[in-house]
DNA sequence: GCCAACGTTGGC
DNA sequence: GCCAACGTTGGC
């Protein structure tokens, strides 16, 4: 079993959205690498869901992976702002998994409370540059983060 | 709103 | 295949 964050802006996607929703397909990733990892993905993944661009900034549940990798559907639609002409059905370039609701923190974990918690050192959410919205996550820094910091 | 970091595009 | 220009992400 692998770990993961996903990374939404609330105003786009929260995990209140999740919430209402119980399972959503986790479409509109436009980016090989975090592509690649929703690939890997297997049923049963545990995954945190980041909040990113709001205040505070940080982890605002769990959630966890309910489907294998799957044509993204919003790559065929032109009126969506996913759209990707370079995309057919036979030949889909962007893939997703679903995501099910598991929890929701009291309070989100702030991104700064991860970058200072020393037995987080090493986690790719607090790395300079971490603009990857599709992330591996180590087994300790999620068990760590929800028995611990949640 | 700024800007650093990073990814993608396209001319050569 | 290099690399400059450009676009995007996302914390602050």
């Amino acid at each position: 079993m692998n770990y993961w964050v996903l990374k939404s802006e609330p105003t786009a996607y929260s995990i209140d959205d999740l919430k209402r929703d119980k399972r959503t397909a986790w479409e509109g990733v436009r980016n090989y690498q975090a592509r690649n990892f929703m690939k890997d993905m297997a049923v049963g993944d545990l995954v945190l869901f980041y909040h990113s661009s709001t205040e505070p900034v940080g982890v605002a549940g769990v959630a966890k992976v309910a489907s294998l990798a799957h044509p993204d559907e919003s790559q065929f639609n032109k009126r969506d702002h996913h759209f990707d002409p370079k995309a057919t059905a036979e030949k889909p370039i962007w893939h997703c998994v679903d995501v099910s609701f598991v929890h929701k923190f009291k309070e989100p974990i702030p991104l700064g409370a991860i970058k200072a918690d020393p037995n987080l050192r090493g986690i790719l959410l607090a790395a300079q540059g971490s603009r990857l919205s599709v992330q591996p996550l180590a087994e300790k820094h999620f068990k760590y983060i929800v028995d611990e910091l949640a």
